[in-house]
DNA sequence: AAAAATTACACAAACGATTGCGTATTTAAT
DNA sequence: ATTAAATACGCAATCGTTTGTGTAATTTTT
């Protein structure tokens, strides 16, 4: 049954009338009349044409096509924001193609390479942890090709961002451990290079200052990049201190529920001799016993945002805003790491 | 500093050359000299030429797209799949781009009409639950598309496979249950429309054959889609039995750590009273208490796998196999959950 | 019924890169 | 010094759609 692919021509051919019918039935311009546009539709669901969108993509100089360029699309975080990127975008009529870069800066420049030569309509990026220069995305701006950062964003270059409040979420969240009680409350700090740790770190500083509480350097542990093993081991070092602290503010969940591990290892009660708190609510933190207190950060509605901030430049490219940015809510989810009965 | 996109004949312009010149010097072929290849090389950088791949896929007819029809993109094992699959596609020059049917088989007709149109390569598929009708998949076969499907196949269509065994993983898992001493043994089963959930059924049935056990069909819990919610209520079920099952080999790991949460909730140990494994190896397995026995089934390879098996049909088209069922391996991870100690 | 307007379609030039073939120039062979 | 063989490049068609413009045929207007 293998078909060869058929094209407009051949219908038009068939039809005994000029491709530039067919093409127009096909999209059912006015210019054409009523029985011929109703019998090219009958012809092509007959011998089965799918339009070939490389040639309309390059006649039109559009290819409805958005790329995401992402750390690891394996992380939980990650996956629900492109799965909301995918569904807007598909709603739209927008294809979306993935490119992972491991985090690793020369893979990031790969990526945005083969992106641009896809002739993708625009482009959606979550960067990766080694990447401090950002002339490989600035050059789709310098070719109008609308960019939209989205969590792990970049101040370097004005753009399109969404992001969440990493420094109010992180207030938030410490406020939580002081509410609940805790005197000594340490932290678990992502990679500083990036600006979303960062500002989580600043917000719990912000938050124990506006508590009168001391900051005590030794409480704060900084990590690569928060994975299990450097949440153990940051809570092994919290742990041997002579005077140990009473709550943690982790980063991430991982490092959190790593620490929760390590904490009822040591023997300890959580949230009764430590609490816990991470952030981004992954399904994980339902797990843990205790059941980990965190916050939301809505992937999926980032990418939902992102998606359609993303759309919104591509098709009113007229009006070519410099940048904006939307900041998604976040919600602190209270549960048992926290609960002190 | 928006530049506009710089084109073959703009160059060939600048160079007093044709762009038949410097289509073939960009892509440094022998019958154009060393100093004029190396020139425009040169200048393709200075004026920071990017080619058109829709001109060049329309002309040579080829793509380099990869088609990824999957059911949610946010789950771990469908994440690591296509986190493989990105990974040998992207080495090999390919890009991917993503569509989730998310179950559903309008959906997936529209995905596939989609990836029809964008004239993609070739096309990686794991069904949705719903499909039952294979027309819109055998499409791309009739179109000389390759097609593979991974996990969730299809055996109506003649067509290339990357799965594991199920049945013998089944097998192998109930058999553990059995070698550590239970005796009534529990299934809960994933939706029978799946080749994959009734191969385990028949893995699960078999080893307690071997065994000579008898099938108790009270102890096999069939649910929709293996959730959280399925798992609990399957597992309340299994406690309110006056003959209660002393292990429960589940579908996958959700139902798994649900069964195990709703065991512990009715104050009896695992694997103690109960053991428990799962399927899959998520990273879930490991954080609840105790770690969950489960069958590692390798998304991550099984996506390598299948992106390698479909580039393979891509650029040896001239073979056409018909088609080829590549098996990965598949182990028990055996944790708490199954340690009588 | 003649003029004007509308309808329904055809022509042909793009879009940007690729490639078979042809040709002028240089190098090698006899 | 001739002829043969490389070498280095240009010409022009092509991929399948789209779209501005042109033009018959039909309908409407006065």
């Amino acid at each position: 049954m293998k078909k060869t692919k058929v094209t407009i021509k051949e219908m038009a051919k068939l039809l005994n009338v000029s491709p530039s019918t067919i093409s127009r039935a096909l999209q059912n311009h006015p210019s054409i009349g009523k029985k011929m546009t109703a019998e090219v539709h009958r012809l092509a669901k007959k011998v089965g044409y799918y339009p070939n969108s490389l040639a309309s993509n390059l006649r039109r100089k559009k290819t409805n096509l958005i790329g995401v360029i992402i750390p690891r699309i394996d992380r939980y975080f990650q996956s629900s924001a492109i799965s909301g990127i995918e569904e807007v975008a598909s709603k739209a009529g927008y294809y979306v193609t993935i490119f992972q870069s491991n985090n690793s800066y020369e893979r990031e420049k790969e990526n945005a390479r083969m992106l641009m030569a896809s002739q993708a309509d625009g482009v959606i990026a979550c960067l990766a942890m080694e990447t401090n220069n950002y002339d490989h995305l600035a050059a789709f701006q310098e070719n109008n090709i609308p960019l939209v950062f989205f969590d792990r964003v970049c101040y370097e270059i004005e753009s399109h961002k969404v992001i969440i409040d990493d420094f109010g979420a992180a207030v938030k969240a410490t406020g939580h451990l002081i509410s609940i009680g805790c005197k000594r409350i340490a932290h678990i700090a992502g990679n500083q290079h990036m600006a979303i740790f960062r500002d989580r770190l600043r917000g719990y500083k912000e938050a124990l200052r506006k508590n009168n509480i001391p900051i005590d350097d030794k409480l704060i542990c900084f990590t690569e990049d928060l994975s299990s093993m450097e949440g153990s081991r940051a809570a092994q070092v919290f742990l041997e201190m002579q005077n140990r602290p009473d709550g943690i503010f982790c980063s991430n969940d991982t490092s959190a529920i790593s620490a929760i591990q390590e904490i009822k290892k040591a023997g300890l009660k959580v949230p009764g001799d430590i609490a816990v708190v991470g952030f981004s609510n992954t399904p994980n933190s339902l797990i843990i016993e205790p059941a980990l207190t965190t916050i939301d950060d809505h992937a999926f509605e980032m990418g939902q945002a992102a998606a359609r901030l993303l759309i919104r430049q591509i098709e009113e490219s007229q009006q070519n805003i410099a940048s904006e940015t939307i900041i998604i809510r976040n919600d602190l989810i209270v549960r048992g790491s926290t609960m002190k009965s």
